[in-house]
DNA sequence: CTTGACCTTGACCCTGGGGGCAGGGTTTAG
DNA sequence: CTAAACCCTGCCCCCAGGGTCAAGGTCAAG
């Protein structure tokens, strides 16, 4: 299949598989002409990828999860790196979330001592 | 004052005045070799910029702020535009923190399923 | 055979807040 | 006089692509 089809399959834009594939994650095949070729597994992989990056990881840290992919398996979360990548990404959320937490706070009193003063003025 | 004045003053490095000042945050005067010349009151405001960026604000938004400043305030929170940007920020990071929260969840769920799966292997 | 619709290719510029480096000119201290 | 420290502009880099372009390929209808 060529680049259009697997993306509308995947659910992504052409530039995006173009990206993925300029990261590493996916080495398609040409075909006489220059057109890249796609094979059913590059449809898995992308939407296992598209998916991976919703969640916040980056490109680089989808690579683990792939390579278990390829590596024969029916899901790509199942071998100990990814779960490795799923711990990670989790504690970068919570971390997020408590520097969010602590700024929302600076943000709030931030807004009510600017108000305060124009009210005591 | 020169560049590397005012930015040690400010506390920031010297290419972020340079940023902030193509971002229309600055306007200082050159000297006849093509140095910049800051103002005291430049110390002000790249401090200023510098504390709303810490907060998440963009460059952009920073504008009303800095306007503020230089209509003679001795605050740049306490105009209303300043009021109105701050709340807007609240209400991005309280929503933000909502997303994350909502990804952790998802994330958690995805770990003890690949966990599960593999526990019953 | 040609036209037109659609697909694909690579290449370039853009995002935000700068970091880092190159290759100059200027200033200041010793 | 010279070296260090400072300043200038301009370029490439980050991340995950989006937008747009010119050029060329493919496939059907006429």
């Amino acid at each position: 299949m060529r680049i259009g089809d697997l993306a509308a399959e995947a659910g992504v834009t052409v530039k995006a598989v173009r990206y993925y594939e300029s990261q590493g994650l996916l080495k398609p095949r040409r075909e006489a002409n220059g057109y890249r070729a796609y094979s059913a597994e590059d449809v898995i992989v992308v939407r296992e990828v598209k998916a991976l990056l919703s969640l916040g990881l980056t490109a680089e840290q989808t690579y683990p999860f792939i390579e278990c992919l390829r590596a024969g398996n029916d899901r790509a979360d199942v071998c100990p790196a990814s779960l490795t990548a799923y711990r990670a990404r989790i504690a970068e959320v919570d971390r997020r979330i408590a520097e969010l937490a602590e700024l929302r706070i600076k943000l709030a009193d931030l807004l009510t001592d600017a108000e305060n003063w124009r009210t005591n003025r």
